[in-house]
DNA sequence: TAAAAAAAGTGTTTATTAAACACTTAAAGA
DNA sequence: TCTTTAAGTGTTTAATAAACACTTTTTTTA
C-alpha cells in the first residue's frame, strides 16, 4: 500500500482550552488566567495552549493543565470543538475546550500565581475573551449532565467529606435547593461511600461525620451497569 | 492593539466524518462510502473531507455531507474530535465526527451511486477504517441519549408517518421493544403530532391513520422547558 | 448550671411516573 | 361469511420522587 499524503489541503491551528471547576464548600469556582501576550493582552481568559504534532488531545490538555497547577492525573473530559472562522483575531485558529475537575486544596498555589491565574466564583466570573464565554457555559451544562447520571462530584471534593459538603456541591451544580433527607437516602441507596469514624469539627458544635469515596463498589456497580442517577 | 501571529505552533490537518443515520421502517441504517483513493483505497469509510480556511466545522461538515447526498438543511450535530496521534497513517489529521439524521427516501440515489456509497443496515455494516467504528459507537451512543429527551427522530422520518413507523424507529434507536399502548399515551402526553385524516394502508388491511410533526407546538414547549423524556 | 443556639441526624406519607397487561375494531381476501 | 392481520384503545399495579418536622449533640452565654 502506498500512502499518499495529503499535500494541497489548507492546515490549521489546534488549541486546547480548559475549564477548570473548583468547589470550596459553599460555590463552584473557575480558574482562570490573565492573558499576557496579544491579543486581548490583560484580559480574563481561560487557560489554554497548542496542541504538539507528536501529542494528542487529551495529552496536550493535561499538559496545559499540569503546568499551571502542577497537578497530575485530573478528571478531564472533551467537550467541543469550536470553530467561527474569526474567533481568534490573530490567526485561523480552532479550540477544542476541555474541562477539568479539581480539588480545589490541591494545586501548588505559588505556581498558579506566578502564572497570573486565579479562582473565580462561577456567578461573579469576569467576561472572557473570544468564545471562551460560551465555553464555560457548554461546560457547566456538560458538568450539570454528568452530575445527574454518575457520582462525578467526588473529584471535586477532598477526600474527606461530610454529608453537608456533599449536598452542597450538587446544589452547587444543579443550581437548586435539595432536601437533605432525600438527598442523603437517595444518595445511600448508591452504596458506594464509606462512613469514617472521624467527625470533621470545622462547620458545628455537635460535628459531623466524615465520608469517603469507595471506589472498589462503585467500579463493580459500574460494572453491572448500575444507574446513579441522582 | 498589535496582532501577533502565534507563528512557532504545529499546524495540522483537520477532516470532519459523519456518520449519517437513516431509517426505513425497519431498521437503522448507516451510509458508507468505499474509499476511493489511498490508504486504505477500496475500504467503507464514513464520508468525510477537510476543514478549508475559510470554513467553520459545522459549515464544512454541510458540504461533505450535500456533495455525496444532494440534501441541504441537515440535522447534524458535532460529537468528538478525534486525535490518535497516528489515526491516518498518511499524515498527521485529526478528525470532528458529526451525526447526520436524513429520511431515507430523499436523498439523490444517483448521486450516491456515483460516489460508490451504499446503505447498511447498522447491525450488518462492514469494518471501517482508521478510528471510523469508534465514531459510529459514540454516534449512536448520542443517539440514544438525544432520543430519550427530545423528539429528534422526525429528522428520520417522512413528512406523513404512523404512530406504528414511529415506534420502530424508537425501538431501533433505543434497541428494544416498547409497549405500544404505552409509547403512544407516552407520546400524545407531549402534544406534538397532528392527526391527519389520511390513513396508510401499505401494511395493514385496516389502514393506519398518518400523523405529522407540530413544529410550532413543539418550538412553544421547548422555550417554556418542557421536557420530552420518552 | 440552665437555657439558648446551631447544625447533625433521622422516616413516613403522598404524589407522580413507569410498567405490565388483553381485548375489540376494521377491512381485505379466501 | 369466515379468516386473517394489524390498528387502536384504558386500567391496574409497582416503583420512584417529593414533601415534610422533630430530636440529638455540644458549645456558648446568661
Amino acid at each position: 500500500m502506498t500512502l499518499s499524503s495529503y499535500t494541497n489541503e489548507d492546515k490549521v491551528l489546534l488549541a486546547v482550552d480548559c475549564i477548570i471547576f473548583g468547589f470550596d464548600s459553599e460555590e463552584l469556582k473557575l480558574l482562570l488566567v490573565k492573558r499576557g501576550f496579544e491579543p486581548e493582552k490583560g484580559k480574563w481568559s481561560l487557560i489554554g495552549g497548542f496542541l504538539k504534532k507528536e501529542e494528542n488531545l487529551d495529552i496536550a490538555a493535561a499538559r496545559v493543565l499540569h503546568h499551571l497547577t502542577g497537578l497530575h492525573d485530573i478528571y478531564m473530559e472533551q467537550l467541543y470543538t469550536h470553530s467561527k472562522v474569526d474567533r481568534d483575531p490573530a490567526d485561523r485558529t480552532l479550540s477544542v475546550a476541555y474541562y477539568a475537575l479539581i480539588d480545589i486544596a490541591k494545586h501548588d498555589k505559588e505556581l498558579i500565581k506566578q502564572n497570573s491565574a486565579q479562582w473565580f466564583p462561577l456567578k461573579k466570573a469576569p467576561e472572557l475573551i473570544f468564545d471562551h464565554n460560551e465555553m464555560v457555559k457548554r461546560a457547566m451544562a456538560r458538568l450539570k449532565r454528568r452530575a445527574l447520571s454518575k457520582p462525578i462530584g467526588f473529584e471535586l471534593l477532598p477526600e474527606k467529606f461530610t454529608m453537608r459538603q456533599l449536598q452542597k456541591l450538587y446544589e452547587a451544580i444543579l443550581g437548586k435547593k435539595l432536601d437533605k433527607r432525600n438527598f442523603i437516602s437517595k444518595f445511600n441507596s448508591f452504596d458506594i461511600l464509606i462512613k469514617l469514624d472521624e467527625k470533621d469539627m470545622s462547620s458545628s458544635k455537635k460535628g459531623a461525620f466524615l465520608f469517603k469515596f469507595d471506589e472498589e463498589k462503585y467500579s463493580r456497580k459500574v460494572e453491572d451497569g448500575f444507574n446513579f442517577k441522582i
